[in-house]
DNA sequence: TTTATTTACGAATACGTTTTAGTAAAACAC
DNA sequence: GTGTTTTACTAAAACGTATTCGTAAATAAA
């Protein structure tokens, strides 16, 4: 069944041509008032639907934006998917997602049928698998193209994110001055720019304190859950840290799981920290310290940097703001 | 700038007509090997990339579904677009979010803007303020449509649900056997079908087991955070219920807050249990008893359910499955 | 060999919109 | 009054693909 109500449908009901029934849709300057009254009267009268394919064909826009991110069972990413819908929502756009799982093929995959002009912009938050950034190089040449939190060098396109270096080292200086002496790194997203700003503000923060370094204090992520469990476990039977900063969310919880099986006392034989939105972390056992990022705020400004793109609104570089994390102290970090 | 290169460079380059390219892309039996190899070969050299809005326009077809649901930030929901993409995915579809905020009004202009056919089928969760269900009416008439979850009455439309019904009885049933004389019951979704179901289960379980009930044991949710706190802390006060059940995991959080404030224990002066997909369940103080809906699978179901009406293929009502919780004892409800 | 069928392609049209170019009529300037 | 501009519209051409219909050649059936 063909669409049963077409601009056609108007310029016949109303005795003008379809070109006049598209501007007068439009609220083009050539299309006198009383026409476009008409038109619009008899458009919501019939119910008719702009026919989205042939409008996108024809004038190139999709009034769609495209959301590629590695997971979405996040706190972080739902909370960035709210603020990117909020704006994209108030300018009457279509949000389509994409889920990456952490893996760099799919990413290819999606990145390269966008390609074909489905979405006017995209926003990326980069799978931490992904190495050879040669899909991004052709995305940005040809699409607007909006990086947020995970982000990558070498591509030049505008980036989203919080003050990654800046709070992992403020945490580490709060782990020393509640008394840790030997605090050991749950190091994520190695391959990108996020996961290597964190880890600088970690490692800075230790010279600038003469405190206990080294890479057996570092333990990197690795995808597969019970592996990290072990590595966690591991690091706090061989190393005995007194205390860990998590650089993702997912490798918290183990810690407290490694904590219950060995009897130790969170905060005073280990004391923790992460990175999370979790909204559970005050009400855990014992209440989890965090360095929240504002993900909300991310998603918007992401988004809307990319509508000033496509507005082609210019704007100086130094506009681009980096976004402040907080550090909310609990009990996890608490002095005894 | 126009696409570069499309089925007429294509054709152009090989001496060969537009509707050959086109039927050699689209694998059509009219085409010898031949000639399907190199079409697709040169396509591959030269990176063609199919324009969808072209081909939605002429085959009425769009590969994309959409994903109506009252919000993101929620564990069950993310868990249920993880779902849906995962077989969308496998099928190439691309997948539209769209949120309503709870907000019928919202909802109202998102299936609304869905009626021009932008996408194949759509899959809903109900936003808990509707009411009204016309914009619903026209909906299913227009397009194939699966509800999810939150699902209402008097709509003929697919419709995959947990066993509402059968698991807050269960879990009734928990609080009992593990000692409660007044159970509470933290209402919410009452104008759907899912919060029906839920309160039933509870109020037959009472009936059967003989236990007190009253309709001041039970509390309806409310749109505002600080109101339902306030009916929270007011119910524990003032009804002093053993037992609380909450039909949503946002209720369920206020209540260890309010027991904090009065400084009663969990579980020893109150009970609670709550529908939840939190993964932090485990890790509350105390540990969370949950009702855990199979996120995943619901997705996964709706959106399978969906394509079946895509591909037309034909199946019965009795194959709709009703999907189980489980219910997770912890802490929360553990004996003393 | 003759006839029927299959194979492999091309020409042309349609999908519904937007946009360009053209033009009567009306309004204005002098 | 003439000449110029403005207003409000139309006709027609695109956008890139999918599909219908027609057909010449190749193959199979008789």
């Amino acid at each position: 069944m063909r669409q049963n109500v077409t601009v056609k449908t108007l310029a016949k009901e109303l005795n003008i041509s379809i070109g006049t029934v598209s501007k007068a849709l439009n609220d083009s300057y050539e299309i006198s008032i009383d026409t476009k009254q008409k038109v619009l009267e008899l458009a919501k009268k019939l119910k008719y639907e702009r026919n989205p394919a042939a409008s996108n064909l024809r004038s190139q826009k999709t009034k769609t934006i495209a959301v590629i991110i590695p997971q979405i069972a996040n706190n972080f990413f739902s909370l960035a998917i709210n603020g990117i819908e909020e704006i994209a929502r108030k300018r009457g756009y279509h949000v389509l997602i994409y889920l990456t799982h952490e893996n760099s093929e799919i990413e290819i995959a999606f990145t390269d049928s966008l390609l074909s002009g489905r979405v006017d912009g995209i926003l990326i938050s980069v799978s931490s698998s992904t190495e050879n950034l040669d899909h991004f190089r052709e995305l940005v040449n040809k699409i607007p193209v909006v990086f947020f939190d995970r982000t990558i060098e070498d591509i030049d396109a505008i980036k989203i994110t919080a003050d990654d270096y800046e709070s992992t080292y403020d945490a580490t200086v709060h782990l020393i001055n509640n008394g840790c002496k030997r605090i050991a790194y749950l190091y994520a997203l190695s391959c990108l720019n996020t996961g290597k700003r964190r880890i600088a503000g970690y490692r800075d923060a230790l010279k600038d304190y003469d405190m206990e370094s080294g890479e057996n204090l570092i333990v990197n992520h690795h995808n597969d859950d019970d592996q990290n469990y072990e590595n966690i476990k591991n690091l706090i039977i061989s190393q005995k840290p007194d205390g860990i900063i998590s650089s993702i969310e997912e490798l918290a919880l183990p810690c407290y799981y490694v904590c219950n099986e060995l009897g130790l006392n969170i905060p005073n034989d280990l004391k923790i920290i992460s990175f999370s939105n979790l909204s559970t972390a005050p009400l855990l056992n014992p209440s989890l310290s965090t360095i929240t990022q504002p993900a909300f705020e991310i998603g918007r400004e992401a988004a809307g940097f990319l509508f000033k793109i496509l507005d082609q609104k210019p704007f100086d570089a130094d506009e681009i703001p980096k976004l402040k994390s907080i550090l909310i102290k609990r009990d996890s970090t608490g002095p005894l």
